[in-house]
DNA sequence: CGCGCCATTGACAGGTGTCAAGAAACGTGG
DNA sequence: CCACGTTTCTTGACACCTGTCAATGGCGCG
C-alpha cells in the first residue's frame, strides 16, 4: 500500500476467481485516473451521473442502495480487479459505492472514451465483456445466497462464497474484510441473526471462529447444505419439475459455482 | 404466433423496457437458428456445455437451478428480446432454461462465431454489451426484490417489476404469464405465502385480482413500501450510514429503476 | 364425470425481527 | 500504561411472520 498514485495495476495479493485474474489492456489503462479513498468514503452516490467506469485497484468496496425505510441493501462487494460503474444505458447509477476499509484505491475511466476504445480495440471490447460477465456471476451468486430460506444457510453459503474470493494462503482460512453489519445488509438479515447464525455454525462444528473476523471452514457440506436435515423442501415443486420439466435439470449439483447466464 | 420458423425478429408486441427495444444487428442475425419449444421443455440443462448464445423471439422462459434439497430457484424470467446463455468463461451453464408456456420461440447463435463477430463488428460488440447490461439490470432487480424481508413486500415489488416488463396496453393492468409456483420459486417463498400475500395486498386495496393471472395495480406506493407502517427498520444501520457514510447516499429514492452497476 | 393441476385458506410449530442489555474490540487522550 | 468513549459483537426474551401439513374449491381436459 505504499505508492498510492502510480502503477495502477491490479493488486493480486488476494486470491481471485479464475476470471478476473487477467488485467485490463494497456490501451484502456492509459485512460485511468487513480485515487485513494478513506473508510466509508463514497466513490459515487445513488443519483450521480454515470460518467465513469471504475476498477478496484486494492481494498474493498460495497455497492448498495438505501430504501425509503432507511434500510441499506448491499448489492455487491467489490475487490481488487473488479469493474463497476457501467450503467445500464441511462445516465444514473442507482446505487452508491463506498470504501469499506481504509486505503482503498480505485481507478476511473472516462465513459465515452472507454466505450469508443471498446469499439476500436477488440481486446478492450472482449475485456469489457469479461468484466460484465464476472459482474453477472457475482450477482447470480448473491441471488443464490439470498434464495436460501434460513439464516444459517445464508451465512454458510456466504462464507463459502467469500472463501472463493477472499481466501488467505490456505483455502480453509478466511479473513472477513467486512463487519457483521455489512454481512447483515448483504444477506438481508438483522445483525443479531447473523451473529446467532455464526455461533450456530460454530456449535455444529461447521466453522471455527478466531476473534470476529477470522473464520476457518471445517465442514464444507454443512455450509452448503440447504436441506434442513430431513425434510426436503418444496416437494410439490420438485415433483412437478421431475414430471414436467424433463431433461437434465432434474439432477442436483454438488459444488456451487455461479457460472453462465 | 403464426410463423414459427421464419423472420426471427423480436416480437415486440409486449411492452419492453427502454433497453431491449432495439434488435440485434443483421450481421449477427444471419447466424441464428430458430426453434420452437413446448411448455416445460428445456432449452438447455444445468450441466450442458455453453456452445450457444440464445435470444427469446417470443414467449417466456425461466432460468433456474435445482438445489440438492430438491428446491427449485428461479433466477430469471426471460421474454422476447432477452439474451441468455453467454456463460462466464468456462464451459458450463450452471443453470437450466425452460419454456414457461407453449409456443415459445428461441433463436440460437454459435458461440464461437458470435464472439468472433463481436470482435470484428463494433455494432455486434456494442449490442452484446447492451444485452449483458440488461441482464445485469434484471438480476439487480431481483436482488432488490429478494432483499425485502416480508412476503407482501416481495410480492408487491415483484408485481411492480413485472408491470414494467409485461404490462398490457394500459400501464396498470398486468397479465401474469407464470404460475404461483413460478412466482414462489422466484421470490424464495412457499406457494401458500405467495397466495396469502396476494390476498393481503388485495384486502389492503393495493391491487385488484381478476381471476388468478390478471392483476390491476391500484396503489403503487403500497406495493413499493418496505416500511412496515411505522417502524423504520434497521435504525442502527441507517443511523450509522447517515453518520459515517456521508455523500448523497443518504437520500432515499422513490422510484425503483434498477440501473447501473 | 373423473382426473390432474392450480389456487386458496386454516392450524400449528419453528425461525427471525425487534427491543434490550451486556461483553468485547478499538481508538483516543490523559 | 491505563482510563474512557465509541463501535462492534453477542446473547436473551418475546411477538410476529413464514413454512409445513392438511383440506377445499376452481379450472381445463380427456
Amino acid at each position: 500500500m505504499a505508492s498510492y498514485f502510480h502503477i495502477p495495476s491490479t493488486d493480486t495479493s488476494q486470491a481471485k476467481g479464475a476470471l478476473g485474474a487477467v488485467g485490463p489492456p494497456a490501451s484502456l489503462e492509459v485512460l485511468a485516473t487513480v485515487r485513494r479513498y478513506e473508510r466509508g468514503q463514497a466513490i459515487y452516490g445513488q443519483d450521480d451521473s454515470a460518467e465513469f467506469w471504475y476498477r478496484v485497484v486494492s481494498g474493498l468496496l460495497r455497492r448498495f442502495s438505501i430504501r425509503p425505510s432507511g434500510r441499506r441493501q448491499i448489492v455487491d462487494f467489490l475487490q481488487a480487479g473488479d469493474f463497476f460503474g457501467f450503467a445500464g444505458g441511462d445516465e444514473l447509477h442507482g446505487f452508491c459505492v463506498e470504501a469499506v476499509g481504509i486505503g482503498t484505491v480505485v481507478a476511473s475511466y472516462p465513459r465515452g472514451r472507454a466505450e469508443a476504445l471498446a469499439d476500436s480495440d477488440p481486446r478492450v471490447g472482449r475485456f469489457i465483456r469479461q468484466m460484465t460477465l464476472s459482474a453477472i456471476n457475482r450477482l447470480q451468486g448473491q441471488i443464490r445466497i439470498l434464495g436460501r430460506t434460513r439464516a444459517p444457510e445464508k451465512v454458510g453459503s456466504f462464507l463459502l462464497d467469500m472463501t472463493t474470493r477472499f481466501a488467505g494462503v490456505d483455502g480453509a482460512r478466511l479473513l472477513l474484510p467486512m463487519s457483521r453489519y455489512d454481512i447483515a445488509d448483504y444477506l438481508s438479515l438483522s445483525v443479531e441473526t447473523v451473529s446467532r447464525a455464526m455461533t450456530d455454525l460454530q456449535d455444529r462444528g461447521a466453522i471455527m471462529l478466531a476473534g470476529t473476523r477470522q473464520v476457518t471452514i471445517v465442514l464444507h457440506d454443512v455450509l452448503d447444505d440447504d436441506s434442513g436435515d430431513e425434510p426436503l423442501a418444496s416437494r410439490d415443486t420438485a415433483a412437478r419439475t421431475l414430471l414436467l420439466g424433463g431433461g437434465p435439470c432434474t439432477a442436483a449439483r454438488s459444488s456451487p459455482s455461479g457460472r453462465g447466464v
